[in-house]
RNA sequence: GGCGUCGUGGCCGAGCGGCUAGGCUGGGCUCUGCAAAAGCUCCUACUCCGGUUCGAAUCCGGACGAUGCCUCCA
């Protein structure tokens, strides 16, 4: 039976404020969609983030038995910038800063992005279209927009009636609680503003010259597609007119995702997203990041140290371990402070998932893994809260700690759970790694510490401790730790 | 200006009406040749001012502060 069967998973859902049991559309089965990155720049850490929230939102979906479809889009075209230049996208402006080919921008960063995502081992999408893959898509639908009457053409761009819209008893807003009179007075006074019937519509397809180099041929001469519209046609295509779960950061809220509701109701009448669910964001030493300001970091310069925020470099597991730390709704400030003690919470779980394979059952349980196994779960289960999951698993280092002192005893049957439950979460959910596992020489360096670890103890015994200490801080330096136990010496790599 | 979110101990962060997570740091004890590691243990916080309630970090109102969005943004 699949374990979904026997959890009730609760989801905060951006759209009614509220957490709601999940229920998908399919039973067994989930589509999931979250807005990819523009790939005209590096992913900066912030990114990672949201990225790494869902990544584990999907593992945990995955692990429940789910069937799930994750869509997670590359947008190559058709972001605009804010210079009010119309025939500039972010693709062609970065690829005059670099002196590249719009297409050489986008592969570069596409592949810094793959890059990033390996290094904090995501798990890839089932599905990674490309904007510029679904031109097609997006066309047709655009002019299914024209049809119904939700868009109209002006000077080769086509663009959103929000006007038409309301006017059918559909409500632009809903989900960022936005009225129309608020979205018509704080717009900004853009270029192509006069283009449209009103302030507020949105361009489905905008315009571009000769000039231009990424257009592409289309019923309105030629163009290239609106980022709204992009997501829209995705993800109609891989899953369907409406779908269970859409993610994104908070900062998509509005216009993206209220735009993305609009063109999904207008042309095919049903809200095409059940559960909305939205990342916060990432702040350092107590400020957002921003690249005007300098508060700000490209995920690399943590791992690599190369920077000047942190005093060393940060695996990428004890930053996947950081994130998880705290809730994906919550904004996350890190700081050389939280890397640290991050540092040191990550290395103590790792160090009892290798206690755990030296214990051995015997007699009675006098711990209750069933109930701690339970408590995993519902925190989990409650809108997907890591770091209450995290609590408990330390309750777990705790378990493996009493068990390895012998002051606690489990049957086979529940050191089997135990087991299972706590690297479940560990690897599998949470996605971390244990970078404690040996390398092809960790053969090799083992013999040789145990070697040096007789030998210490050969000094000890002849009470020459000037010796003993000397191998002792000699493998401190060499971040090799001696643990001095009951039943004599180990050691751990830091 | 509009629409939101948030202010928790030395730090990071859960909780969101009573039972006061967790990690890191610091103190004590056990263990140890001494350490380290590990275990046990201690340090009891919710920006401020009102209100509701038998009871509020948690609900309501206000102030102050931080922060996100308002057609570029994860």
């Amino acid at each position: 039976m699949p374990l979904y069967k026997n959890q009730s998973l609760k989801i905060y859902n951006s759209l009614s404020g509220e957490k709601e049991l999940f229920t998908p559309i399919h039973e067994g089965n989930i589509g999931l969609y979250v807005c990819g990155p523009t790939v005209y720049s590096n992913v900066h850490l912030g990114n990672v983030r949201t990225f790494m929230s869902f990544d584990v939102i999907y593992r945990y979906l995955m692990h429940l038995d789910y069937k799930v479809r994750y869509v997670r889009n590359i947008t190559d075209a058709g972001h605009l910038t804010d210079d009010g230049d119309v025939d500039n996208d972010r693709f062609v402006k970065q690829s005059r800063l670099e002196k590249l080919e719009p297409m050489e921008i986008v592969q570069k960063y596409s592949v810094d992005f793959r890059k990033v995502l390996d290094l904090f081992n995501f798990l890839p999408p089932t599905i990674e279209p490309t904007a510029t893959g679904h031109i097609i898509e997006q066309i047709e639908l655009v002019e299914k927009l024209i049809e119904l009457g939700f868009a109209y053409e002006s000077n080769g761009s086509v663009y959103f009636d929000v006007a038409a819209y309301n006017a059918k008893g559909l409500n632009y807003g809903e989900l960022s609680n936005r009225n129309n009179d608020d979205v018509v007075s704080n717009t900004r006074d853009l270029a192509g503003q006069s283009e449209k019937k009103n302030p507020q519509d949105f361009a489905l397809w905008k315009h571009a010259t000769p000039a231009h180099i990424m257009r592409w041929n289309s019923p309105w001469g030629e163009g290239f597609p609106g980022w709204h519209l992009e997501c829209t046609a995705m993800s109609t295509k891989y899953l369907g007119e409406r779908f269970d779960i859409h993610g994104g950061g908070m900062d998509l809220k509005f216009p993206h995702h209220e735009c993305e509701i609009a063109q999904g109701k207008a042309c095919n009448g049903v809200t095409p997203v059940n559960y909305w669910m939205h990342t916060n964001m990432l702040t350092m030493n107590g400020l957002r990041m921003s690249k005007s300001t300098g508060n700000y970091i490209l995920p690399m310069q943590l791992v690599s140290g190369d920077n000047d925020f942190f005093e060393k470099s940060f695996h990428p597991n004890i930053v996947r371990f950081c994130f998880m730390q705290a809730h994906y709704r919550s904004v996350l400030d890190i700081s050389n402070d939280a890397m640290l003690a991050s540092e040191k919470g990550f290395n103590r779980l790792i160090e009892a998932v290798v206690n755990l394979k030296e214990l051995s059952a015997q007699g009675q349980s006098s711990l209750d893994v069933a109930k701690w196994k339970a408590d995993c779960y519902a925190a989990m289960n409650d809108d997907f809260n890591t770091p209450i999951l995290i609590a408990h698993l330390f309750e777990g280092v705790r378990f493996i700690n009493l068990l390895k002192e012998g002051s606690a005893t489990l049957t086979a049957a529940d050191l089997l759970e135990l087991t299972q439950t706590f690297t479940t979460f560990i690897f599998d959910v949470l996605g971390l790694e244990n970078s404690k596992t040996s390398t092809e020489n960790g053969d090799k360096v083992e013999g040789l510490v145990h070697m040096l670890i007789d030998m210490r103890n050969v000094s000890r015994a002849n009470k020459d401790f000037a010796m003993s200490d000397l191998i002792r801080d000699k493998l401190t330096e060499l971040g090799i730790q001696l643990k001095d136990g009951k039943e004599g010496t180990t050691f751990s790599v830091k």
